[in-house]
DNA sequence: TTGAATCTGAGCAAAGTTAATCATTATCGT
DNA sequence: ACGATAATGATTAACTTTGCTCAGATTCAA
């Protein structure tokens, strides 16, 4: 980390705060003030302003970038495994969609996996109310209708009083849905009340639903559960889930998939 | 930096900043002033009134290129006008925003180009019905509220019963709206009856309404009409609008901006 | 749970930047 | 060449940004 600001001009200093944060994703504000070579106060003053833009998020001694990196290549092999591991829980999902469903598709990168096998296909009517989902089938493929709301930079899905009821007069055949946590004692688990009452809501309106979540999920709590474990029909994860958590799970009724 | 400007013409002086500009990307007034031969005074109003049509944009201190650098060399006259035009417009629409407005943006390429320049806005709430728009301010920038609905993929728009029942409850201070023909004699018109039915329930929400259209779209129908020239407040479009067109517009009660 | 270390945001003074005003110089049409 | 008009540069008061200090909040480890 070397960007030593040499006009400092505010508004570069910024940027250049912006692009150290995209590149590391997390970065302690001592870094950064090193890295743009100004006081500890002033990247401060730099994170609010950018955070209150939606382009970061504090925490606690530092800052996380909310904006995608370019992915570089360095080889990130965890990272590479667990997008092989996203691809084949997809494609088992995949099983479960007849032609001419409608089919709800909600935020989170394994659904997005399952989405990207899909964007050739017609015969199909997709319900999201995910920002990401929604751009990947712009360009072509099944029919989609896109239930809208407040837009949550986080998760780049939309939430709120609108979508709840752009969502009610909806119903699909089978609803694909993903989680942050998973345990057979606190059910499922997300981060944002908002996000919480929209994946309910879609659940209750949905003949069948499947949750998809890689082992690394099963095991976790986050902050806010939804929906009930009773309302899964299937859960498809990898073969990384523990036996205990998994006969737990089934004894709620899911059918458990391991890929 | 070395342009020394001897001739004194303040439109090449301009120029030269401008290209200054495009070259660093960003640059103080103080290094302006030197590399263009004259007083920082001098500067800035120069910089004011390049940003005023869009070139540029001031920042504490200095300022920054909105042109690209990169500049290519195939050099396709037309669209880089057509682009010019759709940003200047974009500029003067910028004037008709204040903080803390809320504000509608429609689908098409000249409310594109104004979404662009509010990509680092905050104190600002967007509604939109375009994920092209909703795509471009993903990232970072002003709160934004998506309605949704069936997507149209020709226009990267959301439609139906489900975008209108979605637009009723919210009102805006300005709607900024495009159209794919305008006339005095039958108003704003498009190609999709949804795509109408929708701008109208728009322009019934707004406090005001402004319509972005280059001179090309001017003189032109299409095939359905949407609301009535009475509702439109301000028409933003280029030099390039007939004189007759004009009046006839202006009778209407609409405010004309040429750009 | 407690204490040490660290982090945070608020207030403040110094440095830097800006916009407004005004006197001076350059440009233009006749 | 002349006066009217516009552009420029200097001056200054108002505003922004910055780094510093300090009291209170937060974290971490024992």
């Amino acid at each position: 980390m070397n960007n030593t600001n040499q006009s400092g001009l505010a508004a570069e200093r910024r940027d250049a705060i912006r692009a150290m944060l995209r590149e590391r994703h997390v970065a302690r504000v001592a870094e950064l003030a090193e890295g743009a070579g100004v006081s500890e106060a002033t990247v401060r003053r730099d994170l609010a302003e950018l955070e209150s833009r939606g382009f970061i998020r504090r925490v606690h001694g530092g800052a996380v970038s909310l904006e995608d990196a370019v992915r570089e290549a360095p080889f990130d092999d965890k990272a590479e495994l667990a997008a092989a591991e996203k691809r084949r829980i997809a494609e088992a999902a995949l099983q479960r969609i007849k032609p001419g469903d409608a089919i709800f598709l909600d935020g989170g990168s394994t659904v997005l996996a399952l989405a990207r096998l899909l964007a050739d296909r017609d015969r199909l009517t997709i319900v999201t109310n995910s920002l990401r989902v929604a751009a990947l089938l712009a360009g072509g493929g099944p029919d989609m209708i896109v239930v809208g709301g407040e837009f949550r930079r986080i998760s780049q899905t939309f939430v709120g009083s609108l979508t709840r009821h752009a969502i009610e007069p909806l119903h699909v055949d089978t609803a694909f849905m993903g989680t942050i946590g998973l345990t057979a004692a606190h059910g499922m688990t997300t981060t944002d009340p908002r996000e919480a009452l929209t994946k309910e809501l879609i659940m209750r309106n949905a003949s069948q639903v499947v949750l998809l979540a890689d082992s690394s999920k099963v095991g976790t709590v986050s902050f806010v559960a939804f929906g009930s474990l009773r309302d899964v029909d299937v859960l498809i994860t990898d073969k990384g889930i523990g036996k205990t958590e998994e006969n737990r799970i089934r004894k709620r009724g899911v059918e458990v998939v391991k890929q």
